[in-house]
DNA sequence: CACCGTAGTTAGAAGCTCTAACTTCTGTGA
DNA sequence: TCACAGAAGTTAGAGCTTCTAACTACGGTG
């Protein structure tokens, strides 16, 4: 993205990485990430395997990167649509395009854990940030009151919403938009709606709507 | 579960089957299926490596076997809440249970899909069969006429349900259903809703009473 | 009782991640 | 301009994986 510092030997570090991580998605997107090979990487890009192992720690480094690439993405189209003033509607529709152009992207994130991993700070810190904007996104009459029993449990500890300025009944749509958007699409993207011959579009855009 | 054919050699086999896929399911449950080794289970079983291939083509095989009989488990469990008269919301909870007992068994069907792999028919099946009780649930009055625009779309080729007794209200109601305990579930699993501190059983509850 | 097929063995090819040791190049300071 | 420190890349190899091939040993059936 920016330029990094003049330094001509962190220019170039940073230009490698840059390409290890185009391979990497190549790779992922025909092959899942259980397929990523470093050493494969290496191959394609003209040098011998441990030559990589300058630029990334590990195989785990180099997917932590890929994951942390994908919520920077996603928040900046997220931004970006609410920035153009968007309804909740149509950022469902920006959204779901967005995890239909990679739908391993999107997996990576949303996708199977690891049983172990833990996403480091900064990569949960993307993630809040999209939150935030869903709630932006969602939010309706600053005193509303509380309409249903859930509303009422959100209201007593909202939990990471607790600093923002946002009523629990806004906090509730934004919830209900955050899952109603994950199920049409991690169905969707995993096939299991390919079957059943309609357009998920058209169901996340009334599941949507009906907030 | 039920005494293949008295033949003794086939029952041995079937045995053995059966604690290739136990020792796989403890590693699954503990690292996820990328972490699942044939060798590793040889070792466990106290035989070398290349035996399991008497007995799985390797293992892509083992791995679909278990998500056959995830699948299998998973629609019993939903026949059997069926067959004693649950009512939507319960059944949400049911299957939310199930979901939580094992989550890597959730998961290894409705995670992450490899790219090139294409369920054998009668695993289709087994899911064809879990929508289908899905649709019994969701029944309202017989000749329910569409209520929104997906509803008609849905009236006109409805895929799948085109064989069943369902008006399309009920094919929307059996869709938002499924895909609302999806959104929950797969976010809930992947550990996405653990920081934002609330219960997701109180979110699906209301997510799926609203229908 | 002999035999055929199955269950298991070891050896080994090809691939992976990752470490260690070594060489070669290059930007910078004297 | 030259010397040198450190970065980039190399090969070798340990230890893991899946999976094939060839061989041995056992056990149910004719």
């Amino acid at each position: 993205m920016t330029e990094p510092a003049g330094n001509p030997r962190e220019r170039y570090r940073a230009q490698v990485r840059d390409e290890v991580k185009r391979h990497a998605w190549g790779q992922i997107a025909t092959a899942g990430v259980t397929a990523l090979s470093l050493n494969a990487i290496a191959k394609e890009m003209g040098m011998s395997g441990p030559a990589l192992y300058r630029y990334f720690a590990g195989r785990d480094e180099l997917i932590t990167a890929l994951i942390r690439d994908a919520y920077r993405s996603l928040a900046d189209t997220v931004r970006a649509a609410h920035a153009a003033g968007t309804t909740a509607v149509a950022l469902a529709a920006v959204i779901r395009e967005w995890a239909l152009s990679d739908p391993q992207r999107y997996l990576l994130i949303y996708g199977t854990p690891v049983p172990g991993y833990h996403a480091p700070d900064d990569v949960t810190a993307i993630s809040d940030e999209i939150l935030t904007v869903l709630l932006e996104v969602c939010a309706g009459e600053p005193d509303e009151q509380p309409k249903t029993p859930f509303d009422v449990v959100l209201g007593m500890s909202r939990g990471w919403a607790d600093a923002l300025p946002a009523s629990s009944p806004t906090v509730h749509r934004a919830l209900a938009f955050w899952t109603r958007l994950q199920g049409v699409l991690s169905l969707e993207l995993a096939g299991h709606l390919t079957p059943l011959g309609f357009d998920p579009g058209l169901l996340l855009a009334e599941e949507v709507a009906g907030l």
